[in-house]
DNA sequence: ATAGAATTCGAACGGTCGTTTGAAACGGAC
DNA sequence: GTCCGTTTCAAACGACCGTTCGAATTCTAT
């Protein structure tokens, strides 16, 4: 009826998108390197999709309905079979970036750029991408924070968010990994091992999950907002400029 | 001699840029806005610069060369003190993150909008940005990372790359902060407490850092490329296209 | 006051962006 | 073969990009 011999197309121009879009950012590339790369016409795009930023929704919405689905899945399964009780925290952990971290290591089926991509978008300035990625994730992290506070019930509800920010941020730049890294360490890593990493990232983000709590005390007493201080010699927040 | 009166003029521009660059990226920022919300000709920005690629290199030269600085003479201080003993891992990350998060919490000096486009910046795909990006973190880090070393003699020095890899993706979540945030928690959490996030980031690190060391056998024995596995039950890297 | 350099300004340049258009090519149903 | 909806194609659209240019202006030193 609708579509007979198209979707050849559509996936042509996802799949050349996805590698364009990791490799060079979401504005930074043009429809006319999309087109070209998948060998399709340049008006292909807007008339499958619309328009470039209906192509970037789509083609966020194919993958990430997907690995929430599994992370969804796995939380199910832990879940039956605890019966109840409180899952450990190792296990929450496996289940929501353990899969990402299994899709990121997928080279062929195009899961790796995908996951390199997806890394970035959580502090994407477009609001646009933000937007309909809060969609896509809610359901799957209301579920996940729900089975931390669960299992970590000595944890305050504001502590474990926070710890769940900081491991999404080591988790994305475990997956951007190579080009960021490579400030880090002059020797190029192997990057190419996923059993590695899945394993190094993970003790590293139970070992933050579960690390002592921090002490919140003000240290400096009231401080109404800080203006007047001209005094001090090198004094933090006081850059130079040029 | 060369320039008598324009250094209100480069300040402007570069404060706005600044501004304009963490709220819509470096590539969706123009010349326009950037003019327009400076308050100055549209050409000035070529003029005092050169470019936009210089005028985005001069912008991040003099926040972080600052940043660099405090970061070593802060470790330089522990080094001192310590007298060739190896320092504690907690001093270490909190000479290298708790400027950086200080930095961030200053709010009115700029430092706060530039941290957060910092943090972006280093999986930024543009490679001219990561190069400079390079050039001026590569003392900063060789010493960090020496001193790292030193200081957890017990750990491989693959790992400690890792880990700092790690502790830098947590603490760019942690500042880039706000919007990704707002995918996880629904109610916006404090964000305008510099003391408290510097606290909550150190403990997280600081427990990822020290984590136990992960079990780096490989499961599942040779596997030249893998490519034939499709026996388990979930199976990474099937996923689905549209 | 005046010469000369530094800076600002308005206007335009060529190029590239996402999108649109109308005609050509293709598909299966009859 | 004929028809009709779907898809492809080449070409162009207006908008906006970073950059350039020459004249006007402002500052500084003599």
């Amino acid at each position: 009826m609708t579509q007979s011999h198209a979707p050849e197309t559509r996936q042509r121009i996802l799949d050349a998108a996805e590698a364009l879009f990791v490799e060079h950012g979401l504005e930074a590339t043009t429809l006319r390197q999309i087109t070209t790369s998948a060998q399709v016409n340049l008006a292909a795009v807007n008339y499958h999709f619309g328009s470039k930023e209906s192509l970037i929704g789509e083609l966020f919405r194919r993958r990430l309905t997907w690995l929430n689905e599994q992370r969804l899945q796995a939380l199910d399964r832990l879940e039956a079979e605890a019966q109840g009780a409180p899952l450990k925290p190792s296990q929450i952990v496996d289940a929501f970036f353990g899969v990402a971290v299994k899709m990121a290591a997928d080279r062929e089926g195009g899961g790796h750029n995908f996951m390199r991509l997806l890394g970035r978008t959580y502090t994407e300035p477009a609001s646009f991408v933000r937007s309909f990625l809060a969609a896509e994730y809610s359901e799957a992290i209301a579920r996940f924070k729900e089975a931390l506070i669960k299992a970590l019930p000595e944890v305050p509800r504001e502590e474990i968010y926070w710890r769940f920010h900081f491991m999404l941020g080591a988790m994305s730049y475990a997956i951007s990994g190579a080009d960021a890294l490579r400030i880090v360490a002059d020797v190029s890593l192997d990057e190419t091992d996923g059993e590695a990493l899945s394993a190094r990232l993970m003790s590293f983000l139970l070992g933050g999950l579960r690390a002592p709590l921090p002490d919140l005390q003000k240290k400096t007493a009231l401080r109404p907002r800080h203006r007047s201080n001209k005094s001090h010699r090198i004094e933090a927040g006081v850059q130079p400029r040029s």
